[in-house]
DNA sequence: CAGTGGTCTAGACCACGCT
DNA sequence: GCGTGGTCTAGACCACTGT
């Protein structure tokens, strides 16, 4: 029963009596709750209150909806983890220092075939937004590229990059027919003699746009971290090599990892 | 009006037309929806499907609502810039080789009395997370320090750090009298002798609960964005000097800004 | 006071998933 | 076939905001 006394609309108070066992793991990830004509009658509400307070938990990310089954509480641990060293790593794998370049997706995942890349790649004219990125001027050519990975045929992540034409043209780098490069875009440019020496990354976080919905799979009431970053070679900080608009990321899914080491 | 031909659910047709305007740019920050008897009428559509439509924008982080006064298109510019680079400058202060530490919350903020700094501590025996992340025994004595920052009466950011007891036991850190030091941790920690090499900062994003919700003021539909934070000194990494757990920001207020220095 | 969004009811039909 | 959630209607009263 809902107190009708309370300030407090029952379709909170509902939502209030079923968040509580969430957040306190008495009913773990997958538990099943109780079905809508469960909670109308044992809260005497009318099914419009019941689906506002499963709403509201759901826009909370604690719990997803599958048309006749009923509500499940998610699982909210991440999974994956990226780390800011892959870019340290992947300039070892490029000067030869190292064997490997970084994983990216988790260890085991390419021996089991369940990871899997598209890419497109095109030549463009720069927009307002890249222009600045790449510190050039409106309409100059840029090659973009699009990556979407894909892990258990779910996308993980979306990647838009962009490099300055005149790094790039009839090098192997433009070319639409070449294997996925190992060490990625910093091995890439380091064979092209351009060695990456910063790169930074913006991080913001919203909530996905319908699109994105579909294509990362995420359900509603999980955000998505979005990272825009530029890559500098051989000390020249005023103009990026790359940039990387909207990397798309998961947040329920992943873990941004950073390490900064200071001069003392 | 609506294409009941169509698949596509009444009220996602109508979040649709009205999230055209929005992404687009037609509608401003600010601009005022159409009211919802308006939006009945112009698609001949219940109040209760006008309502799904505008819960849906509202969950995707394009509109807020205000009782009484209508539906506005919410201002996504984020201001805040928070910059990994206010490690080093915190470093190079401690260190007294340039004489300011880093800025927090913009320039002129302090100026103008905009910005205020709540702060609690208190000792408390670490928990099975807090030990984990200090490499410490669960049980152990640490200082937990609380601080939320407010700008214009507005939390901008909740920050529950805490050190090793053993550390700062009987010195001025651990006073709860003490001035907001200069420098923040970093420079605190290095007047006690140790010296902060390396920070890590673990980056996710979630919707927030419902009393980050109050706390922080951010609206239905934006994420927060959670770091936890480890400080190590002096060359071990095994052990860090400090950890904060759940530096919870607002995520349509802030861009994290990480940058990279790569050794080829 | 009129207009706005907030809450709530009773009832209906549909689409999906399992048995 | 039955129970689940998804969509939708008509109608009601309330709380807040402005004139």
């Amino acid at each position: 029963m809902t107190d009708p006394g309370s300030d407090r609309p029952a379709y909170r108070q509902v939502a209030d009596r079923l968040r509580a066992p969430i957040e306190s793991g008495e009913w773990p990830a997958g538990y099943r709750l109780p079905s809508e004509s469960q909670l109308m009658e044992q809260f005497s509400v009318s099914r419009v209150t019941v689906r506002l307070a499963v709403n509201a938990l759901r826009s909370e990310g604690l719990i997803v909806t599958r048309q006749g089954r009923g509500s499940f509480v998610r699982d909210r641990s991440a999974s994956r983890r990226v780390s800011s060293t892959r870019y340290q790593q992947d300039t070892e794998y490029a000067a030869g220092r190292v064997s490997e370049p970084a994983v990216r997706f988790g260890d085991g995942v390419d021996d089991h075939g369940r990871y899997r890349l598209e890419r497109s790649l095109r030549e463009e004219r720069a927009s307002q937004q890249i222009a600045e990125l790449l510190n050039l001027s409106i309409g100059e050519p840029v090659l973009q590229r699009r990556y979407v990975h894909i892990v258990d045929d779910r996308p993980e992540e979306i990647n838009t990059s962009y490099l300055p034409m005149d790094l790039v043209r009839d090098t192997p780098v433009a070319d639409p027919a070449h294997e996925p490069w190992p060490g990625g875009t910093i091995a890439q440019l380091a064979a092209l003699g351009h060695h990456v020496t910063r790169v930074t990354e913006w991080v913001r976080a919203r909530m996905p746009r319908p699109d994105e919905v579909r294509t990362l799979g995420v359900s509603a009431g999980v955000p998505v971290l979005v990272i825009t970053r530029r890559m500098f070679a051989g000390g020249d900080l005023t103009r990026p090599v790359e940039a990387a608009v909207d990397i798309v990321l998961p947040a329920d899914r992943v873990v941004l990892d950073y390490i900064m080491d200071l001069d003392i």
